[in-house]
RNA sequence: GGAGGGGUGGUAGAGCGGUCGAAUACACCGGUCUUGAAAACCGGCAGGGGCCCGCGCCCCUCGUGGGUUCGAAUCCCACCCCCUCCGCCA
C-alpha cells in the first residue's frame, strides 16, 4: 500500500514512477474518487456531529427533568440523511481501497529501467564454473541413476510438478536445510522461528499476495478461509501485523524453514523437467523488520547472508539487480542470486532478496514508535531466500557430479551427513 | 464435540445505557531534586481519519458484523479468537 497522503498530494509524480514498471495509474479516476470521497465524508461527518450534539442535549434535558419528546423527534429526522450519507461514504471508500490495494510499490532510484529479465543488471560474480572432462548430466539423470529422485512416483501420488526423494538424496536435502538454519542463526544473528503453513486472507493481504495474485495460491477446501503458504515470508512477516514496536526491539531478524506451495498458474510448459519449478518445495527464508533509516543497509546485509550460503557450498553464482519491469509487485528493489547449473549451462535463480520499504508494513499496520516524532510510523520489511532448498540440491548434484555418476559432498555439508564425502 | 469464563489504550486492568475515548498501575516522554544515576515529586501520554495556512475543531474505533435506543464499551443476536474443565485424539 502506498502512502494515501502522497497519493493525494502528488499523484502525477507517483503515476510517473509507476509507469516505470509499466503500470498505468488512472489519474482521472483517482481524482474523481478522491473528490467524491472528500465531499461525502465531510457531509457524513457533519451529520454525525449534529446527531451527537443533539443526543447529548437530550441527555442534559432529561437530567434537568424537561420534556424530551420534541427533541427526540428532531433527531429522528436526521436519521435518514445520516444513514444515506454513511452508506455513500462506505461505497466510495471501498472503491478507493480496492484501487489502492492493486497499486504496486514505488521503485528505488537505483533500480534500472527495463521491461523484463533481459534488462536486469549483473552486479557481480563469484566462483568459476567448473570445466568437466566428461559429458555433463543434469540433476534428473543424476537423480535417476542414483535412485534418489523419483518424479513418476510423485506423479502417481499427486500429479505433475512434484518429486519423491529417497535415501541419501533425501538426507542430503535435509542436510542442506540444517546447514542453512545453523549458519543464519549462529553467524548472521537470526532467530529461528517455526510458523503455520496455513494462513488466513488477512496475512496474505498484508504481504501483498492478495487480492491480486490469488490464482498463484492453493486455497484449502472447506470454509476455513485458509491458504497454503507460497513462502515463509507470509507467516513470518505477519508476526508484526497490527503491532507497534519499541525502537529498542529493532531490528528483528527471523529465519524459518518451511515448505512452500505454489499453483504455478501461467507457467505451463516452463521448467517442466526436473525439480526447478514445483508445486511444493522447501525454502529457508530470511526476514528482517527494521527502522526505515536502517533498511537499505539491511537489504545489502541480508543479500550477503544469502550469498554466504552459496560460497560455503562452493557454488558459483552471480548477483543480479532486477530491472523495473521484473521487480515484484510489493518490492522496491530486488536482488536475485543465480546459481550456476552445469546441466543447463546457465545461471538460474536460487534466491530473491527484496526490500519492501513501508509497502507491506502499511498493509499490515506494522509500526514502530519513532523516537524522533514520538508517533507510530510504518516499519520497513525485507526478505530473501537463504536459500531455495530444492534448487540448491539441484545445484549441488550438478556442480559436484563425478564421471562415475556419484556426487562429491561439499565440505560444509559433511558434518550433517555423518562425515560422508561421496554420495552414491 | 460438551460445559463454563473472557476479549477495553504500549502492557496489566477498572468501567456494565448519557459529561467515558475510558479510572488506576506499569511502561514511555519531559521537568524538579542530584556531581551523575536511582528513588521521590510534578506534568504529559490510545489509534486511525477528515477539515483548516495555522490555532484548533470534528468524525470513527472498547474482538468483528448486525440490531435495540434520541444516545451503546455498557442491552440483544450472530460470528471469530483466548482461557478453564470434560470427552476424543497425533
Amino acid at each position: 500500500m502506498l502512502d494515501p497522503k502522497r497519493l493525494r498530494s502528488e499523484p502525477e509524480r507517483i503515476a510517473e514512477q509507476l509507469r516505470r514498471r509499466g503500470y498505468h495509474l488512472d489519474l482521472d479516476r483517482l481524482r474523481d474518487l478522491e473528490a467524491r470521497r472528500r465531499e461525502v465524508q465531510v457531509r457524513a461527518e457533519r451529520l454525525q456531529a449534529e446527531r451527537n450534539a443533539r443526543s447529548k442535549a437530550i441527555g442534559r434535558a432529561k437530567a434537568a427533568g424537561e420534556d424530551i419528546e420534541p427533541l427526540k423527534a428532531e433527531v429522528a429526522a436526521l436519521g435518514e440523511a445520516l444513514e444515506a450519507a454513511e452508506a455513500e461514504l462506505a461505497a466510495v471508500q471501498a472503491e478507493l481501497e480496492a484501487l489502492y490495494a492493486e497499486l504496486p510499490n514505488l521503485l528505488h532510484e537505483s533500480v534500472p529501467d527495463g521491461e523484463d529479465e533481459r534488462h536486469n543488471v549483473e552486479i557481480h560474480r563469484w566462483g568459476e564454473p567448473r570445466v568437466f572432462d566428461f559429458p555433463v548430466r543434469d540433476h534428473v539423470e543424476l537423480g535417476a541413476a542414483l535412485g534418489g529422485l523419483d518424479f513418476e512416483a510423485a506423479a502417481q501420488i499427486s500429479g505433475a510438478r512434484f518429486v519423491v526423494m529417497r535415501g541419501e538424496l533425501a538426507r542430503l536435502h535435509r542436510a542442506l536445510i540444517q546447514f542453512m538454519l545453523d549458519l543464519h542463526t549462529a553467524e548472521h544473528g537470526y532467530q529461528e522461528v517455526y510458523v503455520p503453513y496455513l494462513v488466513n486472507a488477512d496475512s496474505l493481504f498484508g504481504t501483498g499476495q492478495l487480492p491480486k495474485f490469488a490464482e498463484d495460491l492453493f486455497a484449502v477446501a472447506g470454509d476455513s478461509g485458509l491458504y497454503l503458504i507460497p513462502t515463509a515470508e507470509v507467516p513470518v512477516t505477519n508476526l508484526v501485523r497490527d503491532r507497534i514496536l519499541d525502537p529498542d526491539a529493532l531490528p528483528l531478524r527471523f529465519v524459518a524453514h518451511t515448505p512452500c506451495f505454489r499453483a504455478e498458474a501461467g507457467s505451463y510448459g516452463k521448467d517442466t523437467r526436473g525439480m526447478i519449478r514445483q508445486h511444493q518445495f522447501e525454502k529457508v527464508e530470511l526476514v528482517q523488520i527494521v527502522a526505515p533509516e536502517a533498511s537499505w543497509a539491511a537489504h545489502e546485509a541480508l543479500t550477503r547472508h544469502a550469498e554466504v550460503v552459496l560460497e560455503r557450498l562452493g557454488l558459483p553464482y552471480r548477483r543480479v539487480l532486477l530491472c523495473a519491469g521484473d521487480t515484484g509487485f510489493a518490492s522496491a528493489k530486488t536482488y536475485d542470486l543465480e546459481v550456476w547449473l552445469p546441466g543447463q549451462n546457465a545461471y538460474r535463480e536460487i534466491s530473491s532478496c527484496s526490500h519492501f520499504t513501508d509497502f507491506q508494513a502499511r498493509r499490515m499496520r506494522a509500526r514502530w514508535r519513532n523516537p524522533q516524532s514520538g508517533r507510530p510510523e510504518p516499519l520497513h520489511t525485507l526478505n530473501g531466500s537463504g536459500l531455495a532448498v530444492g534448487r540448491t540440491l539441484v545445484a549441488v548434484l550438478e556442480n559436484y557430479q563425478r564421471a562415475d555418476g556419484r556426487i562429491d559432498v561439499p565440505e560444509a555439508l559433511r558434518p550433517y551427513l555423518g562425515g560422508q564425502a561421496v554420495i552414491g
